[in-house]
DNA sequence: TAGCGTAGTCGAATCGATTCGATCTCGCGC
DNA sequence: GCGCGAGATCGAATCGATTCGACTACGCTA
């Protein structure tokens, strides 16, 4: 090495092999130890290394060689902020990241937003995971395939190409409905999550033409039991979403007025119950709430009925789909999970009127 | 091109180049558009390219040689878990997403535990955003130095190869102090954050050999006003922490029984004020409670006393700084935002014995 | 002692693009 | 009519590693 190209190039593998005196291929087995090299030639490239100051290979150009990145791609909904103000979002990319972490994987953050779109398929990723996302990244699907980059939808989209993890989400909203009508309910109200991106929280009037499939499956089981119910649809899954739309539900004559309201997500419960006491009544007694999600709510004073999901366990699953399908193998699909009826002090018999 | 390679090989931008009958250099230029080129020539490596299935070049190679991925690292301390609850880094990695969202880059979630150590240096990505993290990642801020990876850090450690984005904790601590302080207690307690990784919870003996510097921050700014003040660490920034805390706080001879609480964070402020609660205290009267952050949190019914941080404009900060750097400009050093105080109904006068 | 397997090392091809410099061909001005 | 510049295109070098095949020398067995 001489003094003058130290100055401006940082080190490179050459750099190291020359300083050496080995040849570049024996520096780069010694580095990466997939090979035979005697003790005494590991140490002299290590200490050329050092010497160097070198700290190992340049991620894009081991990445270009061997095909892989080690970065999965997660796409998400929306906003960054809402993704991880929806405390089932934050659990399931938790479980994801614990099932990926040994193998010291990176998680690339990628929304499918309009201007994401420029990235999402121009991200260096080895396999991607669809957390929740609309049919509107179908393109990119398409694209991900022809890379052959394996995706794994979490309640997302389906197709035959890519690896599905599935909530019961229509089964466990039909036992959520039973609960309540078990209980003598006939009046419910239907507080949704979002129907479609940019889509205003109103009314929801046709009930299979809802692009999100979280909110259409959840908002068909309920009406397989109450095929009437009125619904009302947010945009964001927020308490300020719910409680406006439980006031919207609950703002009609008395005699028509629902004894019970099925929320379709935990924090828009938490809004329906604050509408309702706002409203001088009694949660459990006067309306009865039921939830979904089952997530421990900070500072939250009832014990919510709601439909408790393996949320961690799920993002777990996804991660381990990646996993196996960057080994090569093919997981059975869909992997399926299901909710458990936790049954608390928000739902109780329909008030006799 | 024969129908032989097409079977196994993805297409390639040569495919493409063969296929349209040019050069491999003016279908690149066709396709990024950086230099001229007849229009003919353009739709004809275009149509090449879509009837070959060509979605544009491998982002691995292209990084490469343009030295650029297009990705922005972001270091979190801890698991991504407690990452996401905790609605300040939350709010700030928004912050980030919206100021870098216009470019298409990514964030590539990275962590500076253990395991991750592996990949913390191994990742492609083109500048580093730390979010609070400890000394643990002055290697890795070393590394990145000689790889001319500039690093952003958001209350986090500070070397002058850095640019800092900060918060005014110790000043903002002295200000809640004095709202106290004001309103005549002296028996103060403190709940304070996590002091280090993998340290338990309970009383806090040593503050200056506090890891976590915007834990240290904060108590030191309660210290200029109360010197003696009992505190009590949490690991977490949850309400259950919180509650420990206030338990433990509060569990004294009456006589020495605090007035007034400072909770470092808001979530921990929930906890104590549930704590106080169980206690029989009233909140703001018995027993005055502040927070730090200014969140709202969902269903919560105080109006918290807090110190209001700018959690978005801080996490844009650091995005456009991240900008500057990468278009080669050097960001004024460090960039500091304020708080503010917000009095609400947890704080009052202190009672009379 | 001839033969064979293997540890250790090296040179060169490869991954898939971008980009620099050179070449060639026009069209236009003088 | 000649020359010059701009537009279009091409070939080859380059980014920085990994990896394949070949070669050497050595030790062991038959």
């Amino acid at each position: 090495m001489t003094a003058s190209d130290q100055h401006t190039r940082r080190p490179t593998l050459a750099d190291v092999a020359k300083a050496a005196g080995v040849s570049v291929s024996t520096a780069s087995i010694a580095f990466s130890g997939s090979g035979p090299v005697s003790d005494a030639t590991r140490e002299r490239v290590l200490a050329a290394a050092a010497s160097l100051g070198y700290d190992g290979p340049d991620p894009r150009a081991r990445s270009l060689r061997q095909g892989r990145s080690g970065v999965i791609g997660v796409v998400l909904e929306g906003s960054l902020l809402y993704a991880f103000r929806d405390p089932v979002t934050s659990i399931t990319l938790d479980g994801v990241a614990t099932a990926l972490g040994p193998q010291g994987a990176g998680l690339l953050l990628l929304t499918d937003s309009g201007e994401g779109a420029a990235t999402i398929d121009t991200a260096a990723v080895d396999a991607v995971i669809l957390l929740g996302c609309s049919t509107r990244v179908d393109h990119s699907i398409e694209v991900f395939g022809r890379r052959d980059i394996p995706v794994v939808s979490v309640e997302g989209p389906s197709r035959p190409e890519l690896v599905e993890v599935t909530l019961d989400n229509r089964a466990a909203s039909v036992v959520a409905a039973r609960h309540l009508q078990s209980l003598g309910h006939e009046l419910v109200g239907i507080a949704t999550l979002g129907i479609a991106d940019g889509h205003e929280a109103g009314p929801v009037t046709d009930d299979v033409a809802i692009a999100v499939s979280v909110t259409r499956e959840r908002l068909l089981g309920t009406r397989e039991v109450y095929p009437d119910a009125p619904a009302y649809s947010s945009v964001h899954n927020t308490p300020e979403d719910g409680r406006r739309a439980a006031l919207a539900l609950l703002d009609v004559a008395a005699s028509q007025r629902p004894t019970a309201i099925v929320a379709q997500a935990d924090l828009l419960a938490v809004g329906v119950i604050q509408a309702v006491e706002e409203l001088g009544l009694v949660v459990g007694v006067d309306v009865s709430v039921i939830g979904f999600d089952g997530i421990r709510i900070d500072g939250f004073a009832h014990d919510l009925t709601t439909m408790v999901q393996p949320a961690s366990a799920k993002g777990h699953a996804a991660g381990a789909a990646v996993t196996a399908l960057l080994a090569g193998e093919r997981p059975d699909t869909p992997i399926a999970f299901t909710c458990e009826l936790h049954v608390g002090s928000t739902t109780g018999p329909v008030p006799s009127s």
